[in-house]
DNA sequence: TGTTAGAATTGACATTTATCAAGTGCGAGC
DNA sequence: GCTCGCACTTGATAAATGTCAATTCTAACA
């Protein structure tokens, strides 16, 4: 691996603190390599046997039941995956496939229990992670139970829309398609959904989205910390 | 706090691991306490006081948002609730009352990360009481986005026949109301869906339901361990 | 045993969301 | 620049779910 994406890797809030020699064993046992898109990475039900670090690209988190999927997450550089999974040593919840090509490193499962058990503030830091994640789908979970969905999209875009600075217009990070799986519609019913945000001033171009009423945009989505605030 | 408590609150798989120093600190600082049903325990945006253990009665979990009210989940003795927010230093995302009558014990959440910071084991203990919430929720998350209503209904029927014993009738363990909202419907819906779950077998009995052809309540409900087993 | 308050059910209806079937438009590759 | 495929959109319709109001049931209690 190289010098760079060792020092990327290392500055992970997960892996920031641990001793050099654990992390050196970590690293070691590892493996980097580049995904194409589309790559089915791993299958819901498998065990776990390696933690997943995104580097470059983007993986998708997925779901299947009753000839129905739903998008469960996106992840982005530079975070891990199915760090629970792995900690638990039990099967994938979820199934992962790259949206774009991808640039990973796969941690053997068995070097990071190890790595828990001998060095005690990675332990730390993994309980620093998981409440995070525990949390982020806490939220996720809120907002599906307690918001329609366009309240969930217009909420979306004001999360986006603050995330890439806030000057009037955004990126989605993903196609729509993605989009409606995240938000749990279906994508037909996003379109949907953006034409009845046309009046609060949401004009759709392809990708980019451009907001000209923030404030009646605000009122309806009526954004919550609890749900929408991504770092508390 | 009795003797008998202090026990039961000792042999929970988060404290069972710790040094007796460690579980004596958490334990001394503790208070011990008996509250009323319906009462308000926490409100979601206050500050994580307290870790909370339930040792006798229910708790329930709900959140709030846009005039509705959605519970997340009801906690019964012995388990505890509230870890992440309490080990993040962070603001409570749920809210929490009684349903009934309940025994609980109340510890600071100082005690609780300074322990994690000292005890190693205590660390590991949380590690897995985090990565199995984690799941928990996630096996929930599916649920709710891969599911409709009434497959909803009938894979909840089917575990909680099987935690009882699967003898061909069970209890509900809450009100019809509340297992409503942990279902993500109205109270009207979860009758509708009780009527639609009528020629698969179901009967409904007050607070007890009867399950007479568990075969194609099965076969509609097509439970998936990924979801339905709890202790995975 | 009768009363009563709250829970549960039912019916009628509205709203939301999904489904299916055409279209439309945009971008990659020739 | 063309065209082919695929994502996206739109329309029509169906299904699922929510809302409101009225009624029935049930269990606690006088």
């Amino acid at each position: 691996m190289r010098a760079e994406n060792i020092q990327e890797v290392r500055s992970l809030a997960l892996f920031r603190s641990m001793s050099d020699e654990a992390f050196q064993n970590l690293v070691q046992a590892a493996y980097l390599q580049t995904f194409p898109a589309q790559l089915d990475l791993i299958r819901e039900g498998d065990p776990a046997d390696f933690l997943y670090v995104v580097l470059e690209g983007c993986v998708e988190l997925y779901a299947q039941a009753n000839m129905r999927t739903a998008t469960m997450a996106l992840i982005r550089p530079v975070s891990t995956f199915i760090l629970a999974a792995v900690l638990k040593d039990a099967v994938y919840l979820m199934s992962a496939r790259t949206c774009d090509k991808s640039k990973l490193l796969l941690i053997p499962a068995e070097n990071v229990r190890q790595a828990f058990e001998t060095d005690a503030d990675f332990a730390r830091a993994i309980i620093r992670e998981l409440a995070n994640c525990y949390r982020g789908i806490v939220k996720d979970h809120k907002d599906l139970k307690l918001r329609s969905a366009v309240e969930r999209l217009a909420n979306r875009l004001l999360r986006y829309h603050a995330d890439q600075g806030g000057n009037g217009s955004l990126e989605l990070p993903y196609d729509k398609r993605r989009l409606a799986s995240v938000l749990g519609m279906t994508p037909e019913n996003l379109s949907r959904a953006f034409n009845t945000l046309k009046p609060y001033g949401v004009e759709v171009d392809g990708s980019t989205i451009h907001l000209s009423d923030l404030k009646s945009l605000t009122v309806l989505a009526k954004p919550n910390p609890l749900i929408d605030d991504r770092t508390t």
